[in-house]
DNA sequence: ATGAAAGCGCTAACAA
DNA sequence: TTGTTAGCGCTTTCAT
């Protein structure tokens, strides 16, 4: 039988209708659906037969208003528009919650505070069973405190206040291993491009570039932006840049906003990319490091997994009676090679 | 109080809490807070001080099991993640929703029907109060079956056999608004990039370009790929362009993605935008129109507003005993001027 | 192994 | 205007 489907007097088939087809009573339809408790097994596969006929579907209200546990986990975020990252958070979720029933609410603040106490206090009068709250970049946050009322995974973010679980990209390695790659392929006059503003993200890339460069007795040359991280702050910088240092031969940006504005900037120039300068970028946003020609080296960023992760987290938080211990996790991120790097040829 | 609040027997406060601590009934806080029934303006007035003190919300799951209304609408997509596109959609949703104090449950299916139906009975189960049905890209589909049970609103898409509201770009007029602008600018040679595949959007907008075209006397130039329609489709298309039509001052393209293809292409033959090429592309994706140089002249999709338009039908569904007629929407999309028009000297 | 009954927290119908 | 009572459709105790 198809779902949604209605008994004879016009309601949604319930489970009293399933108790009178297959002549025993709600209790054991219960038990034998879930489960739970003893039902004899020709019982159970009987109970399962007519309920798939009728296309019955148990009542998630009732089910959660009696059992304290609703299926479904909210999931708060700053920004669910302006970048395609926090699409691949909430698909990395809602994947995981899929594959156990589960259903992920998604609420959004904007970044403001009062909308987002609104947006948790509806959260919570649905009864979630959880909430994830993501920030779209790595940066540090103060969660509201209603959230230590229920269990909260942390993604992209961490509160100093608040000793949860969370979750974040590996930043310094992305610096790291980025430099790295371009030292591998013979660069030495290496630098990085970044933004003003510092941030958990910002900081660790910085950090990561300077370790490399250091490790190799390379002098780091770090050149950054008021722009924001974005074509025109990339542009920006790439200005200073080849004013100041028209030497170097590789740049790690910051993300691939910003080396979509070194191309332009570099095309204006007549530098040519990878032939004049290898360029590496952070986040393989498809429609830029993809879209780029040539096509854009980058470090992606790993906002599906960690989504993943987070309702993995949440599951063992509410599996277990007695909280298991809060752990964190630093994604490490992989280098997807197109080809704006080339070898340095002396 | 804080929300998420607890009683002193370490329960999550309650109705009858809030009835004691205000010395009256539980049916009259019931009342007082959800504006049905006469209570008088002191009792209601101490009931809401009371509630508020405590920390009190209804619980969400209790209500609706027993008023048959969730306040959760389900959105049903086929892709959450690929485009900033669907983000816009749940954006306007989301707006709307939190105007109304309800909440969205965003799934997706991943164009995979044994998992959109899978997900639908989850939504059903979880007794949603309408289902908001979108599509990222403007195509016919054919929605499952489930939907005709409860009010079902229909985006970017539309079901020839399902008559429900539904509310889509008005492509015909993409292509109509695009062309007029490049030849209000006193271009005559204008060409078309496109996608050799049809599909709702790609055909009217084909269509909107022909019209325009032939309104003015001009002979229309349509190049098409089948690579998709990706910066790598541009390019493709571009270098057939540039190889049988080199004589053509404009190009409208398909989308942004494809208006970068053709930039890339440009610039390796050395020809200028907007100088001796101007450019309009279609979706106003901040990441690639506003990162161009020069800015990418656009018409904009207008998916937060259909976002917003869904629920807003489905509150008039779900505010009307008898069902109010369908309603159909084709919305007009903006051009949002850049820099890659430029007026043609003879 | 199965079922009767209680009750999750609220709203709707009805009584006072 | 206020309160009493009966469910909403399930799961959970506790009998049998």
């Amino acid at each position: 039988m198809v779902s949604g489907a209605r008994n004879m007097s016009g309601k949604r088939v319930g489970i009293t209708d399933v108790a009178s087809a297959a002549g025993v009573s709600i209790t054991t339809v219960s038990h034998a659906l879930s489960g739970q408790g003893k039902v004899s097994d020709r019982t159970r596969q009987r109970v399962v037969d007519v309920a798939a006929e009728l296309g019955y579907a148990p009542n998630r209200l009732a089910s959660g208003l009696r059992s304290k546990r609703t299926g479904v986990i909210g999931l708060v975020s700053d920004e669910v528009a302006t970048t395609p990252f926090a699409g691949r958070i909430v698909l990395g979720a809602q994947e995981a919650a899929s594959d156990r029933g589960w259903l992920i609410v998604v609420v959004n603040s904007g970044n403001d505070r009062l909308i987002e106490q609104r947006q948790i206090d509806t959260l919570l009068a649905q009864q979630v069973d959880a909430i994830v709250y993501a920030t779209m970049y790595h940066r540090p946050s103060t969660v509201p405190a209603a959230l230590r009322s229920i269990p909260t995974v942390l993604v992209n973010t961490r509160d100093e206040g608040f000793d949860t679980c969370w979750v974040v990209p590996d930043s310094f390695n992305i610096g790291k291993d980025a430099t790295s790659h371009l030292i591998d392929h013979g660069h030495e006059r290496i630098a990085h491009l970044t933004i003003e503003q510092p941030g958990l993200g910002r900081d660790g890339r910085v950090a990561g570039y300077r370790a490399a460069m250091e490790e190799h007795g390379l002098a780091p040359i770090i050149v950054s932006t008021t722009e924001g991280a974005t074509a025109v702050g990339g542009r920006e910088a790439a200005e200073q840049l080849f004013d100041r240092h028209p030497d170097v031969t590789a740049v790690f940006c910051f993300n691939d906003q910003m080396a979509m504005g070194l191309y332009q900037t570099a095309a204006k120039h007549g530098v040519q990319v990878p032939d004049d300068l290898s360029v590496v970028g952070v986040d393989n946003l498809e429609l830029v490091a993809g879209a780029l020609l040539p096509g854009l080296t980058t470090i992606a960023l790993p906002h599906y997994e960690m989504g993943r992760w987070a309702i993995d987290q949440v599951e063992r938080v509410l599996e277990h009676e007695d909280p298991p211990p809060v752990v964190h996790e630093r994604y490490r991120c992989e280098l997807v090679e197109r080809d704006s790097v080339a070898r340095l040829r002396r």
